[in-house]
DNA sequence: GCAATTGATAGCGTGTCTCTATTGGTGAGT
DNA sequence: ACTCACCAATAGAGACACGCTATCAATTGC
């Protein structure tokens, strides 16, 4: 389970032109590269296919046709795969063979590895409908605590073969790891600015006034966004979108913000809006979490404009999955406008 | 796993004087073979090797050097196996590339493959100088019953991976199976005259006299074999070669038998040996079972001639394993030598 | 003993794997 | 902004491996 020969030594790219044509055994470096009769090669998947069909069979000539080859062929690969592993996995026993013990046993191997091929075959082919394997998923602070454990199960139900591994990152590592290809999915707000990537809107997050429960708006069911011209607005620090987005919201209100008091999390900020500190913006989707019954936090809707976030997930435009992964944001979607 | 296209049609073998060279994808039945390249087939483990690789650095060059060929033939055999399987496992990223998570999954499916042809090949190694995978021991049921327990743990131990199949028949058809390669090993009696196997005696087994012990035979330490001549001997049915063994002593100690009493089985014949029903020979490594305390049966050495029949471990003389076969039954000699 | 069956061997052709050489494209440094 | 370095894809050629047909050797059954 070794496919690494790194020594310390360069690529196999190495340009080396004294070496011309005629050499099928040595690369660029001139290290050798074992050929399939030298020990310690594996074995080929059709060797142990014939192997599988003899030990199946008892028989070389029944055993050819079922692998649709000829008695020669399949007695050839079979001699060189004894010359390979070393062991003989036949006996002539009167005028047919017989499967030695140890061939018997190398046939159980073999029968288990071609079942693992066929498997992955299939994986692969499900692949074409359906995530397979580890899924990296990035989401932003603001959005993660708040909206996977609502998306992950539409997930799972459509993908169940998925294994979701998932990272919490503010939007700008997050499209880096998502440009390299670290990442395979993005769940983010916009804007995004970014020819690379593609996204599926899955929820618009509308931006709610949070305050404490004694706070002077408390006791309006709906508030205008210039009400909140003379409030002290609490932000998330540097690098949060929905610190950007608040900001622009402030300015649209005619709000300057001394951007004094900064909170590492959305968390964060509604306890000290409980605390009375000041009042912040929240979308709709933390809602429940920081805004429910005892949390000393209450919030009002805009009356007059609509302020809001849209939520997506984004993926590399080139992304083989591309298609997948769009019919996944919108089974999101509709997942999150069903709760609503 | 399906390495058997039976369909009711002939041998790939008959032969189609018609059909000429330069044909390489028919048989003689004029039934396709499919090729590597079709879809269905069982991708190389080259090419899983190569996607193991590509999965291990991320990184086309580097891959390529540790699996010892060149930057193009891996990337050859990459794009090869994704038309295969039908799903893309790399995608371009900035100037190199990233393996999808397609290609992951397929990358985590290879690598056990590849660990299990590894361990098919070890397993091979492993053959050249034990035993591995299920091996076919028949016993003849004289034996049997008194000796595989004694000699079951030196194999084991000296073959761990070993799994031992028990079969219990009398020497014909054991022989007879062990001929055809539908045993790999005989425990049975001499003479085996056939000069396709080839033996190692494993104990020399003295016959004893076995009576009731009101006999009155029983009150003298020693017996002469001659002393048997005017008792009646209970013999095995036809078949076993204790009773050719039984008869051919009775024959040396001048004593007829009328043959009219058989019993099925050495167990059977000493519990009519308990009843009073005669006397019979019971090889000395069944003392301990059929005639020990409380069992109605005691055991009487002969005095003079000391017979006795030879077990002997035995195998096809052009067993690929027969160095295995002849050592393991020296090995069964000593630990029973060592028991007595 | 003779014919049929079975597997091994020999010889040859084709396909495929690998190589070298080159191109296209991206990112970093000056 | 331009150039250079790096990386992967492509093109073309050669060597090996695999599969075929034809034949031989060995064994069994009539």
């Amino acid at each position: 389970m070794d496919i690494d020969g790194r020594q310390g030594v360069g690529h196999a790219t190495t340009k080396r032109p004294g070496n011309g044509a005629g050499n099928g055994n040595r690369n660029g470096n001139g290290r050798r590269r074992p050929f399939l009769t030298s020990i310690g090669m594996r074995p080929t998947i059709r060797q142990l296919e014939y192997l599988v069909a003899l030990d199946t069979h008892g028989h070389v000539g029944r055993a050819a046709a079922a692998c649709f080859v000829t008695q020669p062929t399949l007695s050839a690969q079979i001699r060189e795969l004894e010359k390979h592993v070393g062991v003989a996995v036949t006996e002539r026993v009167g005028r047919g063979i017989a499967v030695t013990a140890a061939g018997r046993e190398l046939a159980a191997r073999a029968r288990v590895i071609l079942q693992a091929a066929d498997e992955l075959l299939e994986s692969a082919h499900r692949s074409e409908t359906e995530l397979t394997g580890p899924l990296r998923v990035g989401a932003i602070p603001t959005v993660a605590p708040y909206l996977l454990a609502r998306v992950l199960p539409a997930v799972r139900e459509r993908h169940p073969s998925v294994e979701v591994h998932l990272l919490e990152l503010q939007t700008t590592p997050l499209l880096a790891a998502l440009g390299a290809a670290e990442l395979d999915l993005g769940l983010m707000a916009l804007p995004i600015d970014d020819e690379r990537f593609d996204h599926e809107v899955v929820l618009v997050d509308p931006f709610l006034l949070a305050m404490a429960p004694d706070h002077r708006l408390a006791n309006q069911s709906h508030v205008s966004l210039r009400g909140i011209r003379d409030e002290t607005v609490l932000l998330l620090e540097d690098g949060h979108c929905l610190r950007d987005q608040t900001l622009e919201i402030c300015d649209r209100a005619g709000a300057g913000n001394d951007g004094g008091i900064q909170g590492t999390s959305l968390h964060t900020i509604c306890q000290m809006v409980a605390a009375g500190m000041g009042v912040t913006l929240l979308p709709a989707s933390a809602r429940q979490v920081e805004a429910r019954d005892g949390t000393g936090v209450v919030v009002r809707h805009f009356s007059d404009t609509k302020p809001s976030r849209e939520v997506v997930l984004a993926w590399r435009k080139p992304a083989p999955a591309a298609a997948l992964y769009r019919d996944l944001g919108q089974l999101m979607a509709s997942r999150l406008a069903e709760a609503a």
